[in-house]
RNA sequence: GCGCGGAUGGCGGAAUCGGUAGACGCGCGGGACUUAGGAUCCCGUGGGGCGACCCGUCCGAGUUCGAGUCUCGGUCCGCGCACCA
C-alpha cells in the first residue's frame, strides 16, 4: 500500500447521491406507461411461463415473508427475459375462503366490502413496490364471478365425468368455524385456521374422487422436477401400501363374513382376535342382535379422538370369526384405535407383532402367540423380519417368503389376495359458508342432483346482509328463499339449490390456466393460449402447500386432460419450495406480534435493497430467521455499484486487458450458473466482489466500462431499479431488462488459467505452489518435490508414494 | 413413533467428483479523512504459540494417501405425518 488509498476514494462532486424513493417511483411509472411487462402472448418464440403462488389478501397486509416469494420469483423471471424467453409472470389474488371471511366476520364487515379494499392495497401499495414484473393486465380474483364462473364450470365438468359425488361419509366438523373442513385441512386433529379440535359427523357432502387418481398422481411425481422434500410430502400422503386382503366368515351376528386388510399376512396365524373400527358406519352388522343396544350406548359414549387414541379402550361385541387357515374361533372387538375408513375398515390383530395390538390385547388380556422367531412378545412386540413360527405348514419360511405362500393359499382357498391400499382420501369440498362460489346443481325431487347447465353460468353469489355461519349444517345462503326454489333443469319441476359453496382450493386448482386467458369471457381457458403457455415452466411457492393446492392441482389438471381439455397432464414442470422465514425463531404471524411489514423496509432502503438482502440471507430453498441486523451491508454495496459503474468509463477496447476480460466471463458464468439453480445468495457474493474491484479500478480511472455494463446487465434481475436508472444514465436507449440482452460468456475464457497446487506430506499441509491450470500430474510431482520445504523434511529420502491430483494438490507419503 | 432435512468462526453463511476449511456479508479491532462521525474508504479478524508448528466443520468409531463431504452408531434442532394395520 504506497499511496493513501483513501484519498482516491473521496465521493467525487459530479455524481449525485443515489436516492432511491424517487429513482424507484419514476421507474416504476415509466414501465407502467411503456407497459413493459405486458407480455405477448400470441405466437411468442420462447415462452417461459413463471408463476408464483398468488397471495390470499388478508386485511393486515404482506409481511416481509412475501418478498421471499415474489421477488424470488421475479428474479428467475427477469433473468429468463434477459436471457431471451417472452416471460409471462401474472399475480392474482385468491380472495374468496373461509380466511377472508372469518376476518370480515371478526372487523364486522361483509366480506366483498373487506375483499374490496385489502385487494386494492396489495396490488396498489405493496406488491406494485416490491419492483416485480407482474402483467397486471392478466390478474385474477378467484371471488370475482368473470372467475368463478369457470370454477363452477369445473365443477360441472368433474361432476359430468362422475368425479364428484354427493354422498354422506364421516367428516371433519369444525364446531368454531361451522363447517366441515378436508383431511387436507386437519392437522393434528384441530381446525388449520382457528386451531379448534375437530369433531366427526355423519352428513351428506360432495366429495371429489381424488382417491381414483391416486396411482397416476404417485407415478408422475418422478417425472416433475419439484423440490425432493415435496415430492416426498405427497408420497407420504398418498401412502401407497402393498399387503393382502383376507377373508373370514362371521358367526353370532347379521354379516356372513368380513375381509380385513393387512401388510403383514405372513402373521396370519398370530392373528388372535378381530377388531372393527368404532366408527365403522355398519357396525351394528357385527353384533349379536341382542346386543346392539349396548353396543350403540358403548360407541356414543367416548368423545372424538384426537392424537394419540387410547388403546385400552375397545368392547367386545360377542361375535366370532373364522380363522381362514386354521379354523380357529376369534372373537370380534370394536375400538376406536381401528378406523373405520381405511382399508375395509376391520383388521386382524396379531399381537405379538404390532405395538397397537400389542397395547389392547394386554389392556383387555387377550392371548398373544409369537408368530415370528427372535423376538419375545410378553414385553413388547416385534415387527421385525424373521422366520414363521406357529405357523403350521409355513413354519420356516423366512418373513417374506411367508407373505408369498400364505397369500398363494389364500387365493387357492378364494379367501384372500394380494392388495394395495392408500392413505389419500376423498376430497370433501363441500362448505356450509357464504364466502365462496355456489356449488352449481340444482336438487330436483324427481332426477335428484343435477348439474346447472353451462349456459347459465355462473351462479351468482346472493348479496346477503348476514353471512355467518349458522352452525346448522347448512349454509347461510339457504335462507335466501327466492334464490334457493328454481325450477329443475331436466324436468322443469320445482327444485332447490344446492347452498353449500365449494372449497377454496377447488379456486386456486386451476387458476394457473385461467391467467393466460384472461381476455376471452367466452371460454375457461383458450385452446391456443393454453397450448402456448401450459405446463407452468417454473413455479414458486411455500411447502405448506405441499398436499393441499398442490396436490388438488396436480388432480384437476390430469382429470382435465383425461376429458381433452388441456394438453399436458401436469400443471408444474418444476417447482421449488422456499424456505419459510421466522422471526426470532417462530413463524411470522399477526397472533404472535412478530409480522413485519415490508413497507417500513422499502422506504427506509428501497426495494433493491431489501430484495438483495432477503436473497442473501441463506440458501433459497432454505429460509431462516430474519434479522434486519446486516442490511447496512447490502445499501453499501449497491451505493459501490453506483459509484463504480458510472465512472467506469474506459473503453478503448485495444488494451484490454486479458485477465480483466477472464474475470469478466468468470463472473458471467458464475452468476448464471447459480440463478439457474437459485442460488441467489452466493450470485450476490460474486456480485459484490467484483462490485469491490471495478471500484478500486474506477477511482483511478482504469475501470473498464464493459465491466460496468455487465456488471448491471448481472445485477438487474436483483435490483431492477438502480440498474435501470443507472443503465439509463450511462446514455442507453433502451432498458437494461430487454428481453435477450443477457451477455454471453466463452467457457474457455471463463476457467481459471493458474491453479494454486498445495503440497502435502502425510496428509499435512507443508507448502504450495502456483502453476499453469492443466499442468499433468508428472510435473505436479516434480514440482512438489523441488519445494525448499518439502526436500527438507525428505531428508534426501525417497518418498514411498505419491498422489497428484491436476490443479489441486499433490501428497507426499513418507515413512 | 415413522419419514425428510440440518448441525461449519462472535453471527448469517461459502466450499464441483472426497483434494486439504471459513468465499461473501454482518459484527469486532486498528487506521485514513474529519470540528465531529452512527457517513465514506483502507487493513486485520477461527483458537493457541515469539516461532517452526499444533488444534479446529455436533459426538464416537470406520473406509482412504487424503473426510465438512462417504459408511456405521449416537446427540441435538427444524419440518411433515402420526390409530393408515
Amino acid at each position: 500500500m504506497d499511496a493513501d488509498p483513501a484519498a482516491t476514494h473521496a465521493e467525487p462532486t459530479r455524481l449525485d447521491a443515489y436516492d432511491h424513493a424517487g429513482v424507484e417511483a419514476r421507474w416504476r411509472r415509466i414501465w407502467s406507461e411503456r407497459g413493459d411487462y405486458r407480455t405477448q402472448l400470441d405466437d411468442p418464440e420462447r415462452p417461459f411461463y413463471n408463476l408464483m403462488m398468488f397471495p390470499y389478501p388478508s386485511a393486515e397486509g404482506l409481511h416481509v415473508g412475501h418478498i421471499i416469494p415474489f421477488a424470488g420469483g421475479d428474479i428467475y423471471g427477469r433473468w429468463r427475459r434477459l436471457m431471451g424467453d417472452t416471460v409471462f409472470e401474472p399475480m392474482g389474488f385468491d380472495a374468496f375462503g373461509i380466511h377472508s371471511e372469518n376476518y370480515a366476520m371478526k372487523i364486522g364487515e361483509h366480506p366483498a366490502v373487506v375483499m374490496r379494499r385489502a385487494v386494492n392495497n396489495f396490488r396498489e401499495n405493496q406488491l406494485a413496490r416490491i419492483g416485480s414484473m407482474f402483467d397486471w393486465s392478466h390478474q385474477v380474483n378467484t371471488a370475482d364471478p368473470a372467475y368463478y364462473r369457470w370454477t363452477q364450470w369445473l365443477f360441472v365438468q368433474l361432476f359430468n365425468a362422475g368425479l364428484i359425488e354427493w354422498r354422506e361419509g364421516a367428516v371433519n366438523w369444525c364446531p368454531s368455524c361451522l363447517t366441515v373442513l378436508a383431511d387436507e385441512q386437519v392437522e393434528q386433529g384441530r381446525c388449520e385456521r382457528c386451531h379448534t379440535v375437530v369433531q366427526t359427523r355423519y352428513l351428506r357432502q360432495w366429495w371429489i374422487k381424488i382417491t381414483r387418481y391416486a396411482q397416476p398422481l404417485l407415478d408422475a411425481l418422478d417425472t416433475l422436477d419439484w423440490s425432493e422434500s415435496t415430492k416426498t410430502m405427497q408420497r407420504n400422503w398418498i401412502g401407497r401400501s402393498e399387503g393382502a386382503t383376507i377373508l373370514f366368515d362371521l358367526e353370532g351376528c347379521r354379516r356372513k363374513d368380513v375381509t380385513v386388510y393387512t401388510t403383514r399376512p405372513d402373521t396370519l396365524f398370530g392373528a388372535t382376535f378381530l377388531v372393527i373400527g368404532a366408527d365403522h358406519p355398519e357396525l351394528e352388522e357385527f353384533v349379536p342382535p341382542e346386543r346392539i343396544g349396548t353396543v350403540n350406548a358403548w360407541r356414543n359414549k367416548f368423545p372424538p379422538t384426537v392424537g394419540e387414541p387410547d388403546f385400552a379402550v375397545g368392547m367386545e361385541l360377542g361375535s366370532f370369526a373364522i380363522h381362514p387357515l386354521t379354523g380357529a374361533r376369534l372373537p370380534v372387538w370394536a375400538a376406536p384405535y381401528v378406523l373405520g375408513g381405511y382399508g375395509t375398515g376391520a383388521i386382524m390383530a396379531v399381537p405379538a407383532h404390532d405395538s397397537r395390538d400389542w397395547a389392547f390385547a394386554r389392556a383387555q388380556n387377550l392371548p398373544i402367540v409369537d408368530v415370528i422367531s427372535g423376538g419375545d412378545s410378553t414385553e413388547a412386540s416385534h415387527s421385525g423380519n424373521g422366520v414363521l413360527i406357529n405357523s403350521g405348514e409355513f413354519d420356516g419360511a423366512t418373513t417374506d417368503d411367508g407373505k408369498r405362500r400364505i397369500i398363494e393359499r389364500l387365493t387357492e382357498l378364494r379367501r384372500g389376495e394380494t392388495s394395495v391400499q392408500y392413505k389419500l382420501r376423498d376430497w370433501l369440498i363441500s362448505r356450509q359458508r357464504y364466502w365462496g362460489p355456489p356449488i352449481p346443481i340444482i336438487h330436483c325431487p324427481k332426477d335428484g342432483p343435477v348439474a346447472v347447465p353451462e349456459e347459465d353460468l355462473p351462479v351468482l353469489l346472493p348479496e346477503i346482509e348476514d353471512f355467518r355461519p349458522r352452525g346448522t349444517g347448512v349454509s347461510p345462503l339457504a335462507t335466501v328463499e327466492d334464490w334457493v326454489n328454481v325450477t329443475c333443469p331436466k324436468c322443469g319441476g320445482p327444485a332447490r339449490r344446492e347452498t353449500d359453496v365449494s372449497d377454496t382450493f377447488l379456486d386456486s386448482a386451476w387458476y394457473h390456466l385461467r391467467y393466460p386467458s384472461t381476455d376471452f369471457d367466452d371460454v375457461p381457458f383458450d385452446k391456443e393460449r393454453t397450448d402456448t403457455w401450459l405446463p407452468v415452466n417454473m413455479y414458486i411457492g411455500g411447502n405448506e402447500h405441499a398436499v393441499r393446492h398442490l396436490l388438488y392441482a396436480r388432480f384437476v389438471m390430469r382429470a382435465l386432460y383425461d376429458m381433452g381439455h388441456v394438453p399436458v397432464p401436469e400443471p408444474y414442470t418444476r417447482f421449488r419450495a422456499h424456505g419459510m422465514i421466522i422471526m426470532d425463531g417462530a413463524k411470522m404471524s399477526k397472533s404472535r406480534g412478530n409480522v413485519l411489514n415490508p413497507d417500513e423496509y422499502i422506504d427506509r432502503y428501497g426495494a433493491d435493497t431489501v430484495r438483495l438482502f432477503m436473497m442473501y440471507l441463506g440458501p433459497y430453498t432454505l429460509g431462516g430467521d430474519f434479522r434486519d441486523k446486516g442490511i447496512a451491508g447490502m445499501t453499501r454495496f449497491l451505493h459501490r455499484a453506483w459509484r463504480a459503474t458510472q465512472l467506469a468509463t474506459r473503453d478503448d477496447a485495444d488494451d484490454d486487458d486479458d485477465v480483466l476480460e477472464r474475470r469478466r466471463h468468470r463472473l458471467i458464468q458464475q452468476v448464471e450458473d447459480d440463478i439457474g439453480e437459485l442460488r441467489y445468495n452466493t450470485a450476490i457474493a460474486y456480485l459484490m466482489e467484483f462490485a469491490r474491484a471495478l471500484d478500486h479500478e474506477a477511482s483511478s480511472g482504469s475501470g473498464r466500462r464493459v465491466d460496468a455494463e455487465t456488471l448491471l446487465k448481472l445485477l438487474a434481475p436483483f435490483a431492477p431499479f438502480i440498474t435501470e436508472e443507472i443503465w439509463d444514465r450511462l446514455g442507453h436507449e433502451t432498458s437494461v431488462h430487454e428481453q435477450g440482452t443477457w451477455p454471453a460468456y466463452d467457457a474457455a475464457l471463463a476457467a481459471p488459467q493458474r491453479a494454486t497446487i498445495a503440497v502435502t506430506v502425510n496428509g499435512k499441509r507443508r507448502a504450495d505452489f502456483e502453476v499453469d491450470a492443466g499442468t499433468s500430474e508428472e510435473a505436479l510431482t516434480a514440482l512438489a518435490l523441488t519445494q525448499p520445504r518439502i526436500a527438507e523434511l525428505l531428508g534426501g529420502q525417497a518418498p514411498r508414494k505419491v498422489i497428484a491430483v491436476v490443479d489441486r494438490i499433490v501428497n507426499i507419503v513418507i515413512a
